[in-house]
DNA sequence: GCCAACGTTGGC
DNA sequence: GCCAACGTTGGC
């Protein structure tokens, strides 16, 4: 059992977009660097358990958590023309994207903030909280998860 | 809106 | 395989 981190733009699909979807699940799709589709691929289990980050807005943070719920399969907005996805050099065959399914399992009452998870020592080295990372998944320690779970 | 950091592309 | 140019991310 892993613990992950997913950022998404709230102005995008926020924590109350999935909680708004048919069983609070969606699938997490538009990966398309490298880097965080191996996360994903090679990583995410069902069961896993990841935190809802918001990035790019006002108050970004970690606003909650979500269930693996099934595990990477082919992104199909890679295929279409019409998604701001869309990858030309994808094929049916040969899509070198991958999405996965999350639930909500929960929303926080507040926002974890990013100024606050960068003050604490026992984060420091979490990759999400490096200069100029801009992975949208990336691991979470145990140490971590739990630490950040005390913020509350 | 600015800009630093980083990933990707493509010419050579 | 190098590397400059370019596009994107994301905090502020």
């Amino acid at each position: 059992m892993n613990y992950w981190l997913l950022k998404s733009e709230p102005d995008t699909f926020g924590i109350a977009n999935l909680e708004a979807m048919p069983g609070q699940t969606e699938h997490w799709d538009g990966i398309r660097n490298y880097q965080a589709r191996n996360f994903m691929r090679d990583g995410m289990r069902v069961g896993d358990l990841a935190f809802f980050y918001h990035s790019n807005c006002p108050a970004p943070g970690i606003v909650g958590i979500m269930e693996i719920v099934r595990e990477a399969y082919p992104d199909f907005t890679a295929l279409d023309p019409e998604s701001k996805y869309y990858d030309p050099k994808c094929t049916e065959d040969a899509n070198r994207w991958c999405m996965a399914d999350v639930r909500l399992k929960k929303i926080f009452p507040r926002t974890i903030s990013l100024a606050e998870l960068k003050s604490e020592a026992a984060l420091a080295d979490m990759l999400v909280l490096r200069k100029g990372n801009r992975l949208s998944i990336t691991p979470v320690s145990p140490s971590e998860w739990d630490h950040i779970l005390s913020m509350l």
